[in-house]
DNA sequence: CTTGGCACTCCGCTGCACCGACTGCCAACA
DNA sequence: TGTTGGCAGTCGGTGCAGCGGAGTGCCAAG
């Protein structure tokens, strides 16, 4: 049905499609690709795959585009994942480093991810239940008011301010940051609750209500609602061309603004290795339905901290995106293991 | 040479085209607003208007519209800050009330604010220098590796690890802690160099050059190069309507994005009870020429804390979003102050 | 100073013809 | 059976002319 060279045509016709942002016409493809067949020959092959749903036109006159099922196969068995080029390895690893904190890096991700795919750009922080208790620590603001400051091995730092029933002495928090920090102390937050479970009957009498209220805290803000935290960079390129988004980016800015549509783009990441790729439709997202996401995690071998990626038309050159996706993600993850 | 009723004719132009989007004519005006003179009046004053520069028309045959000029004079001259709504109220405090640390607060006031305004929302957290220190921990991650983290009266938390030149005992931790918690606890930033001025002197020598280079980082970190932060949300209020940004928003999401930019705007912010207007050509950033901004500081009577403002098309409603950011700003001060 | 009247301007829309790009189909050919 | 050249047909884009409408500027009268 679909012979290699039918397939090849396809790969051309995306190719072109792609860096000229224009339909293109069976004479133009036969000429530019050295096919080795007349423009007859190739019509007859863009019929068939028009068929079979890989390619449209918008009008009868008009030369053919991909469609999203085109753009999928394109992505599944006509291209590979393009190495980057020196110039953009040296960018890469000049951009990041001398970040100072994680705020830092994470920023830096994005701009630099936005400007070497010309796509928006999208940063996940580490997420906290896959990071483990670097330091917690409780501070005595007032008689009744505690501050919990957690900071986690990704350089994550969680705070939150608590009312207590009744006042509490110094001497308290002293015992209170002992008891939590031996327990918590390089622990997985997702282990956290197994390590707090018996820390009620183990204390001291008079601290019992503090210390269950301080851990109810704890558990809530970091494993029942953990905060996750999304960063977002170059919508401007956007605009870049008109027949991407024909009628307004509107629908598209309002879904990237949306925390919780980010959220589940960088959801389904699992591994750092593979390299996702969501082509228009494909997206549940009502308003990401005209773009393709590119997205891989990024983190030490066994799983991921986050996920990071980039949105942009389904006009997209994918081959050169998922690299530069994948190359920044293991850039990311190299720098916060290592921090 | 500008007498009442040539006021009132510009007044009417403004408000007609800021809510039609249509240039306004003579005729249309006359009839709207009971200004009790016919058409060929209204003529005459919109020619005398036009010879001053306050309005001009894109073409013969289009009514008017006003100029930056014409809208300084309306925000300078004509129009007065607007009271929310009781639903408005209603809305800020339901939407900030539940904020559970600074991060919470800033996006949710980031969110309200454009959607109240329909605008781009701009909002920077509470400058480091403005701010005192509520808690300053010292964690001994590793024998020559030291993490610092402080926390602000703001919320605002920083941190950096250090390597050390040689190895420390927990005992000298514990020294460095106490010795930088007394003389920083509840100082205000700005303060921060005079009060560490004579301490490599006065601590003990043995911990002496790392007591140096903890406040090198310390210094210069947190008043040296402090870290300015700021949020943006609203950016898809831009493609409202096409007669704003003719061509493409493009330069204006460009700009945007540059945190330099958005500190720019935010940075002549320095009492939080007066409300700034920068209109179209006022401002000096290349990029938002077509835009005006609106800002405000935050913060206790003294000082503000920061700014937070919106950006949008210079055919805004500036009575209405005037109040509105002057109201969000009044509200995050006093959430922050609370803290 | 205000007003009504009137000529004028110019945008935006519509219809039309034309060009060009591309397709689809067919008959011929290897 | 697959490939090729030829040719008719389709349709969008462009340029042009005509027209209706909105709005202005000016002038003379009140």
């Amino acid at each position: 049905m679909l012979d290699d060279r039918k397939l090849e045509v396809l790969r051309a016709i995306v190719e072109d499609f792609v860096s000229t942002t224009e339909p293109v016409g069976s004479k133009a493809l036969a000429e530019r690709h050295s096919l080795g067949v007349s423009p007859a020959t190739v019509r007859n092959d863009m019929a068939a795959l028009e068929d079979e749903g890989f390619i449209t036109h918008p009008h009868t006159s008009a030369g053919r585009i991909p469609t999203d099922k085109g753009y999928r196969l394109f992505v599944d068995r006509l291209s590979s994942v393009k190495p980057l080029s020196p110039a953009e390895r040296r960018a890469i690893q000049s951009f990041l480093e001398g970040a100072v904190d994680l705020d830092d890096v994470v920023r830096r991700s994005v701009r630099l991810l936005a400007q070497l795919t010309r796509q928006v750009a999208v940063v996940q922080y580490p997420s906290l239940l896959r990071s483990s208790v670097r330091h917690l620590e409780i501070v005595h603001l007032a008689a009744t008011r505690l501050l919990l400051v957690l900071i986690t091995d990704t350089g994550r730092v969680e705070q939150r301010v608590l009312e207590l029933p009744g006042p509490l002495s110094d001497d308290d928090v002293v015992v209170l940051r002992e008891v939590f920090g031996s327990r918590l102390h390089g622990a997985r937050l997702v282990d956290a609750p197994g390590r707090l479970a018996d820390l009620p009957d183990a204390a001291p009498v008079a601290i019992q209500p503090v210390l269950t209220s301080v851990m109810a805290v704890l558990l809530e803000t970091l494993v029942d609602q953990p905060e996750e935290r999304i960063a977002l960079g170059g919508t401007a390129h956007l605009t870049r061309h008109s027949i991407d988004f024909p009628h307004t980016i509107r629908p598209v800015l309002e879904a990237l603004e949306e925390q919780v549509v980010l959220l589940k783009l960088m959801g389904e990441v699992n591994d750092p290795t593979t390299v996702h790729v969501k082509i228009g439709e494909e997206n549940n997202v009502e308003g990401l339905r005209s773009t393709s996401v590119v997205t891989v995690g990024y983190g030490p071998d066994e799983g991921a901290y986050g996920g990071l990626g980039v949105v942009g038309p389904t006009r997209m050159d994918y081959a050169g995106n998922m690299g530069q996706v994948r190359a920044v993600a293991r850039y990311v993850g190299e720098l916060l293991a290592g921090s």
